[in-house]
RNA sequence: GGCCCCAUCGUCUAGCGGUCUAGGACAUUGCCCUUUCACGGCAAGAACACGAGUUCGAAUCUCGUUGGGGUCACCA
């Protein structure tokens, strides 16, 4: 049988990073095994659930890649995909579940709750007070399932984890739904995953808990449950679960802001917690090759920056360059789409830069004119000496003409051998006159990049 | 605190009873390359949490301790 795996998300705002790495391992798992990827939208949290967020999902999962067989924008053969749009579905199944006495209303008010929760403090657990109530009376009501008592348990086969089990009594009387009919988690779930046919749950492992409350639902409705997967978290530098309040690298899209190659996130995103051998760069190609839950490890992964910017610069070197050209303009302030300067710009940064923002930003300076010469560098190297060098360079340079980086750096090496100076001494002081700084590719490049007319006028002005 | 899960270099990990004086990657340091900065190459430091077992033999199995995380909502 194909797999059916999903990636239900609750629309409370951005793409999370936890919950993309959750797609991307549903979806790996799809593609590789032939199944079917859904996208479920769990928009039961009327409070917090805005249609704003269910397109930024959207949007994160799509500049990621990951696509999805069915669900929002696309269909299926189970629909809706949004959970406030089947709730006559969920009704349905309560109702059962009331008549068989294996749900009850629960008159408690929230106030009530609180209250007795509070005298019990932590880990207190619903204490049964309207299970075996008779009357009904007109109130509002939310529906409790009732858990069994006794010895039992339950239990399932992790497909990372192992065996797990929790025992009844560590469960207690959840509420399914609230008065106004609207779903709770557990319950919406259940009823969803069960209709859509899905056959394996993945998620993250904060949900372990509550595949209990679930397996229970699952046994009272007669359902088949699916198998579960439950992944390592993705902890924050203060190795607590990364969070959106805490931690604004949790946003997918605000590593899209700073330059980072959807390519290199994934990738960087699948080594937490999963990997293959001694393999780090995992094109999303060779992901679905060799994606399997068997190399899904067991515990949490730290955030690490450093490890990103190291995976996307490997991306910027390995794309092809009119890909990053195009990609990186957006960076480049004042610069229209399809410059072709920008492609030869990224030939001579690609290996300098970690993100398509520190590219941009280095390439701005080739697109205006003149520069600001930064005072150190101007200390350093446009001394009395240093200009006199840079003149002779000017004049080297002048009468060139094919202006491409060979003849340039022909040019400079005659001139060092003719003046017996060492390749740096012109080199450096050239360099600061023209990008204002000691660093830049190599000098008949940046040179070249600069075009003859902008560079020679920026040595005039540093020589005034 | 109850319950659940986890435990190899600073970080991500390889390891699935002997091939481990524990391998790779990021980061760090040094050297080489070199017109600068990068890239690249080479090298170094850096880990099996602890304690009992099981076994001829344990990073690998069992138990305990300690530590970390998760979860205890009319959120998902």
């Amino acid at each position: 049988m194909k797999p059916r795996v999903r990636f239900a998300p609750s629309p409370t705002g951005y793409l999370h990073i936890g919950g993309a790495r959750t797609a991307l391992f549903n979806w790996l798992y799809a593609r590789r095994n032939g199944g079917t990827f859904v996208l479920r939208i769990e928009d039961t949290d009327l409070e917090r659930s805005t249609p704003e967020s269910v397109k930024a999902i959207l949007d994160g999962l799509k500049w990621l890649g990951i696509d999805w067989d069915e669900g929002p924008e696309v269909g299926g053969p189970f629909p809706p995909y949004f959970q406030t749009q089947r709730l006559a579905s969920y009704k349905k199944h309560a109702e059962q579940l009331l008549a068989q006495g294996k749900a009850y209303r629960c008159y408690c008010t929230k106030e009530e709750l609180d209250a007795r929760r509070s005298e019990g403090g932590l880990g207190w657990k619903y204490d049964g007070k309207c299970r075996e109530r008779k009357d009904t009376p007109n109130l509002p009501a939310v529906i409790r399932f009732k858990m069994p008592h006794g010895d039992g348990s339950y239990s399932f086969d992790d497909h990372v984890l192992g065996r797990i089990t929790k025992t009844f009594s560590d469960l207690d009387d959840f509420v399914m739904m609230r008065a106004d009919g609207i779903p709770l988690y557990n319950f919406g779930c259940v009823v969803d995953d069960h209709e859509m046919e899905i056959t394996l749950v993945g998620r993250g492992q904060e949900h372990v808990n509550s595949t209990f409350p679930q397996l229970a639902l699952y046994d009272a409705l007669g359902w088949k449950p699916p198998t579960f997967a439950h992944f390592p978290l993705i902890l924050g530098p203060d190795r607590e679960k990364l969070s959106k309040r805490k931690h604004p690298e949790a946003d997918v899209m605000l590593h899209k802001k700073n330059g980072i190659l959807p390519e290199a996130l994934l990738n960087f995103v699948i080594r937490l917690g999963w990997g293959h051998g001694d393999d780090e760069f995992i094109p999303v190609e060779q992901m679905k090759q060799w994606f399997g839950f068997e190399n899904v490890g067991k515990t949490s992964g730290v955030w690490n920056p450093e490890k990103l910017v190291w995976l996307n610069q490997q991306y910027l070197k390995k794309l092809p360059i009119e890909d990053i050209a195009q990609r990186v303009t957006p960076f480049v302030p004042g610069v229209a789409a399809g410059d072709p300067r920008i492609a030869k710009l990224v030939g001579a940064f690609r290996e300098r830069t970690k993100s398509l923002g520190e590219m941009g930003e280095k390439m701005a300076g080739y697109f205006k004119h003149g520069v600001t010469i930064d005072a150190e560098a101007a200390a350093k190297h446009l001394t009395p000496d240093g200009k006199g060098v840079l003149a002779k360079a000017r004049d080297a340079l002048t009468p060139l003409g094919t202006w491409n980086a060979a003849a340039i750096d022909e040019a400079v090496k005659k001139l060092a051998e003719t003046s017996g100076l060492k390749m740096g001494a012109i080199a450096q002081p050239l360099r600061v006159a023209v990008t204002g700084t000691t660093t830049s590719p190599g000098i008949g490049e940046t040179l070249e990049l600069l075009g003859r007319e902008e560079a020679l006028s920026r040595i005039a002005t540093a020589l005034k």
